[in-house]
DNA sequence: TAGATACATTCAAATATTTCAAACTAACAG
DNA sequence: CTGTTAGTTTGAAATATTTGAATGTATCTA
């Protein structure tokens, strides 16, 4: 992972937000639907959406289209990648 | 960890220049001045500054004073507890 | 004590992020 | 086909971040 990459997850993960979202996915067993993300947070749908948006281009999370829903999955190799590279951080 | 810990270190972690700080610290075995931190950024010394102080304010960094210079070092403990909450994460 | 060095702070400009309302697209139901 | 539901995109306002010039503060040196 370069480092443009590893920003790029950084700043993904520095919003409260979309912690939340990554936190309750982890609490389903990684999955999650969008409308059950937009019910749990405050906000409305398109800012949830652009939420959601930071994450999957961040490749944090992957979207799932079924029908007109989508199913949102934690990608765990993404995230173990990033925990590498602070691992490496520590020296 | 809380949530606004987590997320002020994510920010401190999503940038360029304070990723590079870090990975240069990281080299030198997990010290060195600010002075070299200047010299080895292409910012004025008052970015570098700001940046320096996101760091020590996400406690990353721990600053040591000596005279007129500023030693910082790799917060080892605080970087492996925001290591276990994406550990977490995982589930 | 006077000047120099190392770093911090303040202020302002440029840019990026967050948020929502409004409008849009895609998929399903009748 | 028409209407509805799920989600995206656009545009604009509010806020936050990044950056550097100017200035301030603390420590060292002569």
């Amino acid at each position: 992972m370069d480092n443009k990459k590893f920003e790029k997850i950084s700043r993904a993960l520095s919003d409260a937000s979309r912690i939340t979202i990554l936190q309750e996915i982890r609490k389903k067993q990684g999955c999650l639907y969008c409308a059950e993300i937009t019910d749990m947070l405050d906000l409305t749908q398109p800012s949830v959406s652009h939420h959601l948006k930071q994450l999957v281009d961040a490749d944090l999370l992957i979207p799932e289209k079924e029908g007109r829903n989508i199913k949102y999955l934690l990608n765990q190799e993404v995230l173990a990648d990033y925990i590498a590279c602070l691992n490496f951080l520590r020296g």
